[in-house]
RNA sequence: GGGCAGAUGCUAGAGCGGCCAAUUAGGGCGGACUGUAACUCCGCUGGUGUAAUGCCUACGCAGGUUCGAAUCCUGCUCUGCCCA
């Protein structure tokens, strides 16, 4: 991909762009920095905005060095909502951080990537060493960051502990000397906190790629993990296809913008023309599929999704819960899944959103036996009940 | 250290002795419509169940007053504001 692209296409901002275009032309391997929290290890198809950008400065010739946030991830990044966490016990740190590199190296090269944990300079940081740092930064300006201030303004708890987290993240810039720190939007404070740092020990500033966060399915603004409207990278495939299936048209051409090579140009084209917007992104559902999952995957997806939402048959795979005797009909839709407690399945059957083999089920009273059933909640929920015997 | 205010369900935020499992909005789930889109409309949104104006649990925590408390009192914890 050529460098004019790699550098505006799915970019937010760019600071300071001119001094990274000089750095560029100088020629050298850059250093990139990309920073995790292994608090949470579930990446969503919007993490992979940043990560695609990585993959692009790769290409270009780039190193990256990827940071294990383990002691960033025991303040919790107050960028988002997040309170002070409970601190991680080591194992789970581990486990999440190897999660985590799975996803990132489906993406990002894994020849090209430096992985370095935050202990390995915060492991034997001194309180001297700490206050050398939190010296260094003023609380006008942490009060700059949106989050900060609208909750001390609102008269929130914040507490010192979490104006010690961009400190932290801008350190990491230090220790690792980075060139190019990259990030989401909503990552921009924590990231100038480095340029600050930098600067302030005399060192050359990094540079910062900003890249958009992507809207989730419901259309709001950001995709979350959280906030329950993401897609995640790791999902089956029929079920990623849904999803990308589900959003609006409206983000359509933000998606292949940011997660897509395809022109843009010829995709707004394309929805503005009278074809059905379906189509288009039926295509772009297969590219993030294939994106992520593979070819095949891709493949798979859309046959299912065809075959379940267009041709409204029974999906070829589902779940199968076995039935070791008869059941009555509320317990085996707690039992499987499909409710989460018996009140809630005698809602779902009052909503008329339980169906057998297709039939709306009209009453809690039957009793099953399984043999080779569907049982279905909604439109997408299925169950095979299959017996024992 | 002193004074004042506050802590309610996923979130925001009403309620201020019985009519409260708790108004409303958002979110979530479901239904109708559809392109599993958006918009719109409707229903549900603690658990259990001999299904009944039943029982249990819940309004920061622990006690108390009362026939009866999310609502009043006391102590504690946490948070904010003001004074030092």
């Amino acid at each position: 991909m050529e460098l004019e692209t790699v550098l505006t296409r799915g970019v937010a901002e760019i600071i300071v762009e001119r001094e990274l275009r000089e750095k560029l032309a100088a020629g050298k391997p850059l250093r990139l920095k990309q920073g995790f929290d292994p608090s949470r290890s579930q990446l969503t198809i919007g993490n992979a905005v940043g990560l695609r950008k990585l993959r692009q400065f790769q290409e270009l010739g780039h190193q990256v060095v990827l940071i294990v946030g383990d002691w960033t991830a025991q303040i919790g990044d107050p960028s988002g909502k997040d309170e002070t966490r409970p601190r991680l016990d080591a194992s789970k740190v581990k486990e999440n951080a190897q999660t985590f590199m799975e996803q990132f190296f489906r993406i990002v090269d894994r020849e090209r990537t430096e992985v370095r944990w935050q202990s390995e300079w915060f492991g034997d940081f001194t309180l001297e060493d700490a206050f050398n740092l939190a010296g260094r930064f003023t609380l006008a300006q942490m009060l700059a960051h949106e989050t900060f201030r609208k909750r001390y303004e609102a008269g929130g708890a914040l507490t010192m502990l979490e104006l010690m987290y961009p400190m932290l993240q801008a350190y990491d810039s230090v220790a690792i000397n980075a060139d190019v720190e990259f990030g989401g939007m909503d990552q921009k404070f924590n990231i100038l906190a480095g340029r600050e740092l930098m600067a302030s020990l005399g060192m050359m500033p990094q540079q910062i790629v900003l890249v958009p966060l992507i809207p989730g399915t419901d259309g709001s603004l950001k995709m979350g993990k959280s906030l329950g409207n993401s897609i995640d990278m790791l999902m089956p495939p029929a079920e990623m296809y849904g999803k990308v299936m589900s959003i609006g048209d409206a983000v359509m051409p933000v998606y292949f913008e940011t997660l897509t090579d395809e022109p843009v140009d010829e995709v707004r084209a394309a929805l503005g023309n009278d074809g059905n917007p379906r189509d288009l992104k039926m295509r772009l559902a297969r590219l993030i599929v294939s994106e992520f999952l593979g070819p095949d995957a891709a493949q798979e997806g859309e046959a299912a999704f065809i075959r379940v939402f267009q041709q409204r048959n029974l999906p070829m795979e589902m779940p199968q819960y076995v039935l070791s005797r008869p059941i009555g009909l509320i317990d085996l839709l707690v039992g499987s899944g499909l409710a989460s407690s018996k009140t809630d399945a005698r809602r779902q059957i009052d909503a008329g959103a339980v169906r057998l083999d297709g039939e709306k089920v009209a009453t809690a009273e039957i009793i099953l036996a399984g043999a080779g059933q569907v049982l279905q909640v909604g439109k997408r929920r299925f169950v095979r009940l299959v017996s024992t015997a």
